[in-house]
DNA sequence: TCCTTTACTTGAGTCATTCAAGTTTGCTGC
DNA sequence: GCAGCAAACTTGAATGACTCAAGTAAAGGA
């Protein structure tokens, strides 16, 4: 199905700004609000950046995109949704990279215990260096090359 | 050890607002800042807010505290530092509830691919519902106990 | 006890995000 | 094709968590 049709199924409506923000976050890696924005007023015109929040939050709403929000930076959207696949961040550079969970079709979906929890999804967030970024580290440090 | 011998060890000046701190985290439950803060007037008198942002940062880069960033509420801090356990966060409420990891001893570090990043930690939150809101929404809407 | 460095205070500033009120537009039903 | 209504969008202001900056107080080694 195509967005215009995803957006139907969801409930909500079509418009060039919502058609926008799909095609933008698709071709985007896991982009910030902000590049959303640019990308969207690019392809369409001028869009405000609240109609922006708005529709990210709808389409967020309506499975149609997912929200990752590492700790200390903006938050990112993309648009691989139904899997649970996990995260890796680069803490120098905020770049995020998208990784199979190691254990499994249902990954880290179970805890040990769900103390009296009703889960419905595990967020995983690998923390580290991205390879530009360890590159970056050794050259500049070389004696903590292996940080 | 206790909390002064702790502080010292990491490089860092004992002071009042710092122990009351410690002891407030300790004695508490994954406490945000201004729960933090609070507790810590009532031991010690007037500290100010930013007192407190300042010694939690200082406490947390000495490895004194652990700090857990859920997307969308405030920051909260617990002392179970060392492990990498996992939390339960409440969709409903925000209550952070610790819990083990399913997979052995280094729960999680090892992602099926990094993808060249050097990982040095993995977060690891479930979300769901805790039980009292579990409760709640059974109660408010018994045809949607089941979510 | 002095002196340096770290911690704390007060006050202002930032940033991502949300709220509110009014206008425009997609789309259902005539 | 057109009317009407709810959803989406615009503009502008507000919020909340947190940081920055400059000056004062106090910890702890000399």
């Amino acid at each position: 199905m195509d967005d215009a049709g995803r957006l139907r199924q969801a409930g909500l409506r079509v418009t060039a700004a919502r058609l926008a923000i799909m095609r933008t976050v698709g071709e985007g890696d896991h982009l910030d609000v902000e590049a959303i924005h640019r990308g969207v007023c690019e392809r369409v015109g001028q869009v405000s950046l609240q109609a922006v929040y708005d529709s990210l939050n709808a389409l967020q709403r309506g499975g149609l995109l997912r929200r990752i929000e590492p700790a200390g930076s903006p938050t990112r959207y993309e648009t691989r949704v139904g899997d649970n696949h996990h995260h890796l961040v680069c803490r120098h550079c905020g770049r995020v990279t998208d990784v199979d969970c190691a254990v499994g079709h249902a990954p880290c979906l179970e805890p040990a215990s769900d103390a009296g929890y009703l889960v419905d999804e595990a967020d995983v967030i690998y923390w580290g260096l991205c390879p530009p970024c360890r590159a970056e580290a050794r050259s500049a440090r070389p004696d903590t090359a292996r940080v």
